[in-house]
DNA sequence: GACGGCTCCAAA
DNA sequence: AACTTTTGGAGCCGTC
């Protein structure tokens, strides 16, 4: 059974049952928003799952009420995914002409177009909010038609499953002490300074680069006045990026690279992120579900909770009584990799632990290192260096994987789309991607236009062939999650979410559940069966395994 | 002063 | 260690 939620124009919210086909049964209901969360407890009961346009913006006024759903159907976010699928290219929903789902998509999938698909200044409606009802139809008839249906409808589930997990994480907060925090600023800065003056460890760093550099203002923040500064010094460098100035050999290096190191944690993650962030001993980043091309996760404002640096995750202290089971899923996209591609041998390689080593056991490679950088140059497309020349020798090995990041790669030279496993396909290169590709071929052409033409197609190859792999490895991720959601749910035997073990930080291939101490065992065990269900689930028969490393930790900084 | 592009660096 | 992918954000700097 479904329950459609959306507000009609007169204002109130509207509730209207669905049967198993969509159709409507029974009369709309309309109630006033107050009574929302109400309404949805009652309904909640009989394990509906909920269709609405938009999960972030309705789940939370729900969670904030103390009321939690089982399932969804994000229309929002599975529009977007069926709108662009090449499994459902000729469904109504994908040839019709753009609409106001369209644009709400729009927010959180970025076109990789140069030609706006809308023009910024016209007005986002609020979703058509009557057209839910048609929406879910057009999204269900070109499911179905789909060339394999299953793929999609886990994909979507997964999806919508993952928009709650956003919601509840974003609910529940990451626990945070803002003391011990001050701490650890403390010690890699000094005491927090008063308002705008640097602390003081900072401050005798950039005294000892100034006199190194023997220049008394010099702005390290500047790139440009500290080329300028190292070039007077004898250091001839194209940029002042950390990794090239390793290379050199001065006594201004130390002191700068301790600079740029300090500077970065201040301005990142220092007081001014504490103050804006912490609130009650948590952070509560908003996550975007499906905010990034490929399927991942963005998130947004928060200060970056996707790049929280690793300097700072001893601030991250479970409460009395709890502890936090921290898993990653290691090596994900090379066995991501061997599953989709059906590659028996990379499957064997990855079987016994350590993916890596696996490779240099079958003989492919020499070393452990040269194992993964050559399946970092398959899934990202290194040409050069290293990577580029222990390529071939993979290609060798494993003719089927190594084979579908080089198609997918072709694929997207010639401005073709390309799909992941469950179906979320690529965007199509922009317009001025397509312009210089034809007019390389031009009478008018030069070598160069040739050549910038062959540079911006490899590119996009690059960017097609890592698709397939993050992409799919995103739809394990979800598929992970939303296992893990429904067991720490029944581990808390129904309690409210924040009383029983529950998500609080998610990163790519990386979890982190918050739960009371005793449970540790039953969740790390559901943590690892959840993987091993988001295999069999995505890949079925295929034997891959997906092995985590599981740490259970009172600190966020104590794992790996 | 606001805005956008650029550089740099954090994460996976 | 980067090369090669996807992001978010701070600070600088030229332009409007």
């Amino acid at each position: 059974m479904y329950v459609a939620l959306f507000s009609s124009s007169e204002g109130p919210v509207v509730l209207q049952r669905l049967d198993a086909n969509g159709d409507a049964r029974g009369a709309p209901r309309t109630i006033p928003e107050s009574g929302l969360a109400e309404a949805a407890a009652e309904l909640e009961a009989g394990h509906p799952r909920w269709v609405w346009d938009d999960t972030s913006r309705w789940y939370p006024v729900l969670l904030g009420a103390g009321v939690r759903i089982e399932r969804c159907v994000d229309l929002r976010l599975s529009h977007a995914i069926l709108r662009n699928s090449a499994l459902t290219a000729s469904s109504r929903l994908a040839t019709a002409e753009s609409n106001s789902w369209d644009r709400a998509a729009q927010e959180t999938i970025e076109q990789l177009d140069d030609h706006a698909l809308f023009e910024l200044d016209e007005p986002v409606p609020d979703l058509a909010d009557e057209n839910t009802l048609a929406e879910f139809t057009l999204q269900r008839e070109a499911i179905a038609a789909a060339d394999d249906p299953r793929r999609l409808a886990l994909l979507l589930a997964a999806e919508s499953a993952g928009a709650l997990v956003a919601a509840e994480m974003m609910y529940a907060g990451l626990p945070w002490r803002a003391d011990v925090h001050d701490q650890i600023l403390s010690g890699y800065l000094g005491p927090r300074p008063q308002a705008a003056e640097r602390p003081a460890i900072l401050d005798a760093v950039l005294a000892r680069l100034r006199a190194a550099l023997e220049s008394p203002d010099l702005n390290p923040d500047s790139p440009n006045e500290l080329l300028r500064a190292l070039g007077v010094a004898g250091l001839m460098v194209k940029s002042t990026r950390s990794w090239e100035l390793k290379k050199l050999t001065h006594p201004a290096i130390e002191p700068l690279l301790e600079y740029k190191k300090l500077a970065r944690l201040l301005s990142a993650n220092g007081w001014h992120w504490l103050d804006t962030n912490v609130r009650d001993g948590r952070f509560h980043p908003e996550y975007v579900p499906g905010g990034v091309v490929t399927g991942r996760w963005a998130s947004k404002g928060g200060g970056g909770a996707l790049q929280l640096p690793k300097q700072i995750r001893g601030a991250v202290i479970a409460d009395p009584g709890w502890k936090f089971v921290v898993a990653d899923a290691s090596q994900l996209e090379p066995r991501i990799l061997a599953a989709m591609s059906g590659d028996r041998g990379m499957a064997e390689a990855g079987s016994a632990g350590d993916f890596y080593a696996g490779i240099v056991a079958s003989g492919a490679v020499e070393t452990r290192d040269q194992a993964k950088v050559a399946m970092l140059g398959a899934m990202y497309g290194a040409t050069t260096g290293e990577s580029g020349r222990l390529m071939p020798k993979l290609a060798r090995a494993y003719p089927r994987a190594i084979g579908l990041v080089e198609q997918a790669a072709r694929d997207g030279e010639r401005g073709e789309i390309v799909t992941t496993r469950l179906g979320r396909s690529s965007p199509r290169p922009g317009a001025s991607w397509r312009e210089s590709q034809s007019e390389a071929y031009g009478e008018a052409a030069t070598d160069a236009d040739a050549s910038r033409a062959r540079g911006q197609a490899r590119g996009w190859g690059r960017f097609t062939r890592n698709f397939v792999v993050q992409g799919s490895a995103a739809e394990w991720a979800l598929c992970w999650m939303a296992n893990l959601r429904r067991s720490l749910h029944e581990l808390g035997g129904g309690a409210w979410i924040t009383d029983a073990p529950h998500l609080v930080f998610f990163m790519h291939d990386e979890v982190v559940v918050h739960c009371p101490a005793a449970l540790t065992d039953a969740v790390e065990a559901a943590v690892r069966d959840a993987a091993a269900d988001a295999g069999r689930l995505m890949f079925g028969a295929m034997p891959v395994t997906f092995p985590l490393t599981v740490a259970v930790v009172d600190n966020y900084g104590q794992a790996k």
